[in-house]
DNA sequence: ATCTAATGAGACATTGATGTCTCATATGGT
DNA sequence: ACCATATGAGACATCAATGTCTCATTAGAT
């Protein structure tokens, strides 16, 4: 694992303590901070000697949520080919980071007071996607591209959690959320 | 309004305090008493009077979750007709009550511990809608009827948000969702 | 007009989470 | 073998939220 090469094997995870916190906040959002340095194996001092405070390990996890994100984004390549493909690169992308990504797409919490600047660009990219679908005649135009932008987020913070509680097979998470974002419920006769 | 006529105008509105909380929480999930008690615009005595504590008024937020749900569920007689047309008739019955049951869909720290078992109730009928619609040919079979569920969920909370941030506009809600569950994004040439 | 009941504001003690500290231990590098 | 450094456990003070109380005020019933 990549990250992990700089980081002596005695320190923390930084990163994979993100990770624990984001999958036990989005379950519980008001966790403690001891809850959740035992759910990332760590004592409660570790825990502090990373992140500050409660304030700063939310912030943290914004960062590497944003961050994780835009580079789900950028692998997506939204520019090439389909708009219908690019979201199915986009939404492939996402697996590997759902439980954050979920956390950051359903705490809305986050964006109290100061709006992360970061994000209002990561969100204009993905609804760009959506509108460059609808010019070049792909995607339906009845639904406004912002609301498409917030149905992906919704339906892939149901699939983290679907996947997370067990209810999804982890390898189903890619096709479940493409299918029912790109045709719906409604079984169709003969098509594609 | 029917739930005011036995009210004395001078006292609380249970419900009205409750929804008020729900679209709080929803946004803040870490919202103390007093900010609970400021959005309702009473006093957090008075908050303290009718509910015991914190606890209490997050149970109290489920039970009326709970309760909205049902009544939308059999409002929406989701045995009738086509499963198609139900399932529209349940997504126009949850508009009334949208940020409530987006606060229910999301807030996975209702179930810590004691999952409240009149929600495995309601859970079943909406999934027991999305099976019906698989047998009869209509929906889709290679979508679980489970993940059906979340996703319907998922949307919903995103429709509520979406609306209570003024991104798509209360009037389109029903449609958006519908539409986007059961079409999906994709254009299509001619049907229906 | 009077009475009853619920409210709002605020004081207060209590609880629980937080943030800081020390110290013994263990790990990995030298 | 030795040293650097990070950790875990726990003690501790602090602070914020909670829960309980009183009391004046107000709304509505009679």
């Amino acid at each position: 694992m990549s990250h992990m090469v700089y980081a002596r094997l005695m320190t923390v995870d930084r990163e994979q303590v993100l990770r624990t916190a984001a999958a036990l906040l989005s379950r519980k959002a008001t966790a403690t901070m001891d809850e959740v340095a035992k759910a990332a194996g760590i004592g409660r001092a570790t825990l502090h000697r990373h992140f500050a405070g409660r304030d700063a390990l939310v912030r943290a996890l914004e960062d590497l949520g944003i961050r994780e994100f835009q580079m789900a984004l950028d692998a997506a390549r939204l520019d090439e080919g389909s708009a219908l493909d690019a979201l199915r690169r986009l939404i492939a992308e996402t697996e590997s980071n759902a439980a954050l990504l979920g956390f950051l797409f359903t705490e809305n919490q986050l964006f109290e007071g100061s709006v992360n600047e970061g994000w209002a660009e990561l969100d204009a990219r993905v609804s760009g996607l959506f509108q460059r679908g609808q010019e070049d005649g792909d995607f339906r135009i009845d639904l406004t591209a912002a609301w498409l932008t917030e149905a992906l987020y919704g339906l892939v913070g149901s699939g983290a959690w679907a996947v997370q509680s067990g209810r999804v097979a982890s390898k189903d998470y890619q096709f479940m959320i493409a299918e029912l974002l790109l045709g719906g419920v409604t079984r169709r006769s003969v098509e594609k």
